[in-house]
RNA sequence: GUGAGUGUAGCUCAACACGGUCAGAGCACUGGGUUGUGGCCCCAGGGGUUGGCGGUUCAAAUCCGCUCACUCACCCCA
């Protein structure tokens, strides 16, 4: 095989077989998001580098090593989005749009990270985006969790789980981060070197932890859920609470934290067992001081993304529709039978009718098995013998037999029996 | 960034462990069997510098090195 072009290491191509399962999926979202009063944003690829550092947060690995960051002619540093909360309340600070009551978005489409591709991750991979501004009650948090379950189940993703967890205020949060500190310290002989590096930076990773060592280590640390403020205890409560009148099926981990900085109080995450090592499906969580961080309103805010590839590897209730896309063949021997189904195609497809035909002369067998092999509804056959009559054979493929029209009224005929029958 | 595995026609694979007949098969594709009619069947045909580069050898798809790509895992995440 000589291959010398091919795509950039972590791109795929997404083939014609498969966009039609994207644009299912895109459009159940589309449709799923209206009815909770969501619109669709879209937003630049590239954005100043610095947006992601502000948001993500500077030490995260997303930033230092993951993002693809080039400078521009002029010098500014410049990065292909690696997720699209930070460009989706960019545009709203742009914006302005808290002046036009706006305030629930989605967004689709590509993501960038330059990882080591594996299962369900690629370089350019594609999330589905939802992000709400300017509400500050739990009943918000509740439902955006149930609007993601009731997606997944849509197109037919099951045997997922929706963690829950708090992360905590800006008010408990640093407390609770020193006692866990101190207990980290306390038992750093026990501890991976990765996670003694993060005691001082970010110590609550550390219960992300995978080795078996740091697992047992942290088995008996302090949870940040007993040293919950009063304000962030009850939003807690009355998430749980709002979930179970929707009967959305949770857990409660008070281990799961989250990658990105900007988290406070809810954050979630939908996971899966069946995806090997990428189990992550999806994952959210609120961040309300964000939006005045970037310099724009004091607005609190919560979403969440969802991995479309990561979906795809999961969905069930997708039946590719194999219907007829060509209603009609057009099967023509000799020059001027050719030249004029030339027109007559272009008059048929006028008429709403998909028309195809073959563009090189080829044997009236070989046309006929090209348009067995599309599926046409009917063929069309013009030769010089129907020429000379102004008439021609329409042959019904599936039923096998075949009439004889006049040209004349042949269009109108076809459109009328191949919409009736559809 | 680290580790392991895999790279043979458009697709799925065979031949590789002990180098040596022209690198094969099925499906797909093209044409024919029907001087102008599909699906089934039969016949024929096109298509591979065996991922790339280099080495060992009289001889390499087969052994060795490097490289690229893919896959899985670590890390991190969607």
């Amino acid at each position: 095989m000589r291959q010398s072009l091919q795509a950039v290491r972590g791109m795929m191509d997404i083939l014609p077989d498969e966009v039609e399962k994207w644009r299912f999926i895109e459009e159940r979202a589309r449709n799923l998001f209206r009815r909770f009063g969501y619109r669709e944003i879209r937003t630049p690829l590239l954005e100043a580098t610095e947006l992601f550092a502000r948001s993500i947060g500077e030490a995260t690995d997303i930033v230092e090593k993951e993002m693809y960051t080039f400078y521009d002619a002029k010098g500014r540093s410049i990065s292909l989005r690696p997720e699209a909360t930070a460009s989706i309340i960019r545009a709203f600070i742009q914006h302005q749009l808290h002046t036009t009551g706006d305030r629930k978005f989605f967004l689709l489409g590509p993501m960038f990270r330059h990882e080591r591709p594996q299962k369900g991750r690629y370089r350019q991979f594609h999330q589905i985006d939802v992000e709400a501004f300017g509400i500050q009650d739990p009943m918000l948090d509740a439902e955006l969790m149930f609007m993601a379950r009731s997606f997944l189940d849509e197109i037919g993703v099951k045997e997922v789980s929706l963690e829950v967890n708090t992360l905590g205020c800006s008010v408990c949060r640093p407390g609770f981060r020193t006692v866990l500190q101190d207990y980290l310290n306390a038992n750093v002989d026990h501890l991976c070197p990765d996670c003694v590096r993060r005691i001082p930076k970010n110590p609550l990773r550390c219960f992300d932890c995978k080795v078996p060592q740091c697992k047992e280590a942290l088995a008996e640390a302090p949870l940040l859920i007993n040293f919950l403020c009063q304000k962030c205890l009850s939003h807690f409560e009355s998430v749980k609470s709002y979930l179970e009148q929707l009967s959305v099926p949770y857990v409660v981990n008070p281990r799961m934290v989250r990658g990105l900085d900007y988290y406070v109080r809810t954050a979630f995450e939908i996971v899966t067992t069946h995806l090997g090592a990428q189990n992550a499906v999806g994952g959210g969580g609120r961040y309300d001081g964000l939006m005045k961080d970037l310099g724009g309103p004091d607005l609190p805010g919560i979403g969440f993304a969802l991995g479309i590839e990561r979906i795809m590897l999961l969905m069930s209730g997708y039946q590719p529709s194999r219907e007829n896309d060509v209603d009609v063949y057009l099967v023509l021997l000799g020059d001027s039978a050719r030249r004029k189904g030339f027109q007559i195609a272009q008059e048929l497809r006028k008429k709403g009718l998909s028309v195809e035909m073959d563009y090189d002369p080829k044997s009236v067998k070989s046309q006929m098995r090209s348009a067995d092999r599309v599926g046409a509804t009917v063929s069309v056959i013009i030769g010089d013998n129907e020429l000379e009559q102004s008439i021609a054979q329409v042959r019904f493929m599936k039923e096998g037999i075949q009439r004889i029209y006049e040209l004349s009224d042949m269009a109108a005929e076809l459109v009328d029996i191949i919409k009736g029958a559809k």
